[in-house]
DNA sequence: TATTGTTATACTCTATAACTATA
DNA sequence: TATAGTTATAGAGTATAACAATA
């Protein structure tokens, strides 16, 4: 019998939105939300991309991704511009103001990512780290329980 | 120089994330959502408690706690009842209904973190279980970023 | 026909502020 | 004065449906 992890996902959970709350704290002058952050990580990390692509990477619908670009566009975060190749698409650009603080978000996370492991030896780290990659991956898999019953949509006269 | 867990925070967000979204699609049919049955839970296991204590058992405000009872006395989920000390008070008590899906929960959720965790040695879950509750205990810490009087509102002159 | 992105609309969650009732 | 809970109002995030423009 392996041992057995209670409240896993409540553990995660708390990890996950603790990081969080230490990271918005200390970013708060700049406004952004969680969603906005992601946004222009994603961003700042691989550079411009397509609503469509964006909507897929972070695995939100494309109106969400739709929302959070108005407002990030509001803000001065990034720009709209137009795809070279495909008219209906738009390209989104993280402006300087963007680019700027990506080095001091950057290093804000290290700092928070360093309390958290605090008193974690080497070996640990490693093993939590593969350990929490393995987990994902696992997670990635279709879900089990749903994979046999096709749902099947089929719009048939639905009544209004 | 210590292991540097790369993205250490959309990991463990990714990881809670799936979690969650194979437990909503297994219970998708009894209609709760994460909040309501994260409220849920906390009574089943730990019995009927005031409005004021579940605020302060979730780390939300009282008002969120309010409108999510609203929703779940409407579904039928719980009960409203007076406080027999304080009749300013209201003691939330799960009903019937909502006692009756706790097994079932609690057995979708022992599957998933099976799932979740194929593949590791049971000495890998028990050092990946420890370190989780390091981390959490770590943050629970008061952030020292906070601490002191000044918010530190350094913009971008640290060129580190 | 399929894809990209939008508008319209709606729901949940969360919160601040002001309020009532009670302690 | 302080506490428990509410109403009023608002913003963010998410989503479905219908749609236009384009591929």
């Amino acid at each position: 019998m392996n041992h057995r992890i209670e409240k896993l996902g409540p553990l995660l959970q708390e990890a996950s939105r603790k990081l969080w709350s230490r990271f918005e704290h200390r970013t708060a002058a700049h406004g952004l939300s969680a969603a906005q952050w992601r946004l222009l990580g994603q961003l700042l990390r691989e550079g411009p991309s397509t609503q469509a692509a964006l909507a897929t990477l972070l695995e939100v619908e494309p109106i969400s991704v739709s929302r959070l670009i108005d407002r990030m566009e509001q803000g001065g975060w990034l720009r709209r511009e137009a795809h070279p190749d495909d008219r209906r698409a738009r390209i989104v650009v993280a402006t300087d103001k963007a680019r700027q603080i990506g080095p001091e978000a950057k290093q804000i996370i290290e700092a928070i990512y360093d309390e958290a492991l605090a008193g974690l030896t080497d070996a640990d780290r490693r093993v939590f780290h593969a350990a929490l990659l393995k987990i994902t991956e696992n997670l990635k898999a279709p879900d089990p329980a749903v994979g046999s019953a096709a749902p099947a949509p089929s719009p048939i006269e639905t009544v209004k």
